[in-house]
DNA sequence: AGAATTCCATAGTGATTGATATGAAATACT
DNA sequence: AGTATTTCATATCAATCACTATGGAATTCT
């Protein structure tokens, strides 16, 4: 996230007279609830307590506020790298990244679901590039889980072999659905439940080695 | 769809000079790309080759439109719950729906995903109607399903129990999710293995039992 | 203190949104 | 033919969209 980094505190003029990481993160969470296209600028203006002059002075424009908004939702301790790379095995991998996106979308104090899997979904022509570096987000988190896979299959570690992608871009499936499921209403306990359900899938694997469509 | 019947043909007037069901399903596929909010009237208008006040004679306002446009989509030979009625068992119709997903996500002629996954997953709050409307079409074929799969269990088909909610929400989730994966780019035999991968929950459950988390 | 710099608040920009008013055109009924 | 009825085409409507011009306020540097 190089391009968010603090610049070097100002010298002189009238100082920020808001918080810019709070107001930050009011806008994020707006993105999260109402996607991209549904925050409209007044939305933003409301939410972060500031007018339309210094957001843009702040931020730039809509989309690169949107950025930095996708980029604190995907900063923080525990991110989706980490929990791949730091598991010791793939199948673990897997059972990180569900059982954290069940918790993360049934947030108690944030908008139910996930804001990649949601903010661009569906949007105008005019935001075919913001909902293209989304994509880019989600295949690259899906290609790290893959690779991971793989790299357990070469080693030994698992028993399939061919089917790192159907693994990995059936967890990234399963994590988008529970996205909507969760939009839908679902509580933590039942996404709980289906992230379970969809790591039956490894044990169903390894027990009859891949099915091999 | 008894809102959407055709009303007995006029007697007198100027008849419509444009083909309401071709102009329907035009507005369709733009609200299938471009969801409910990203879909302006010029849109619609430019698509669908009718000017402004002959679609809101005759089809009302623009929710309306979508929701006739909805009713189409679901419309056809085969439905999610003539797919979950007529399997010969729960995991059949599971499969049933995924393969059907699958296929209808990656059409040559439509647009990538599926309309109800897309179309209001985030929008604006002047939506929020439109949203709970579709999110409950959504829970309706989980409930199907789930349904299907209880009784399975019940009749002694299936050995595991207390898990059919788990089995249809992971079953839907990798339906949801499999329409962002179309939408990633993802391709038809792409999104098959994904469903392969997904049954292979049904193979791992009856083996082990089901996990009870 | 005075100059330089930066930010805030007011008020507005043109463009686009969903939706219509108006009157002419095209049909059926008598 | 004449009337009633319905639709079409033009030209909008008010509201909202993302965005900004302008001038004063608040700070640092000299």
């Amino acid at each position: 996230m190089k391009q968010f980094e603090q610049t070097a505190p100002r010298k002189t003029g009238r100082p920020l007279s808001f918080d810019r990481d709070a107001a930050l993160h009011q806008a994020m969470l707006r993105f999260w609830r109402h996607g991209y296209e549904g925050t409209s600028l007044s939305d933003l203006t409301a939410a972060m307590g500031v007018t339309p002059p210094s957001i843009y002075a702040a931020f730039g424009d809509k989309k690169q506020l949107f950025r930095e908004a996708v980029g604190l939702y995907l900063s923080g301790p525990i991110t989706s790298e980490s929990i791949i790379d730091q598991a010791a095995t793939a199948q673990q991998a897997a059972w990180g990244l569900l059982r954290a996106s069940a918790i993360g979308f049934t947030g108690a104090t944030t908008p139910p679901g996930c804001l990649l899997a949601s903010s661009t979904i569906s949007c105008s022509a005019a935001c075919a590039d913001v909902q293209r570096e989304l994509a880019a987000m989600r295949r690259k988190i899906e290609k790290r889980l893959s690779d991971k896979i793989l790299r357990a299959i070469k080693s030994g570690e698992m028993s399939a072999s061919g089917n790192a992608g159907a693994l990995a871009g059936h967890t990234m499936a399963v994590i988008q659905g529970m996205s909507t499921l969760a939009r839908d209403g679902a509580k933590r306990a039942k996404l709980l439940r289906v992230a379970t359900t969809a790591m039956l899938a490894w044990t169903g694997c390894a027990k009859s080695n891949c099915a091999d469509n």
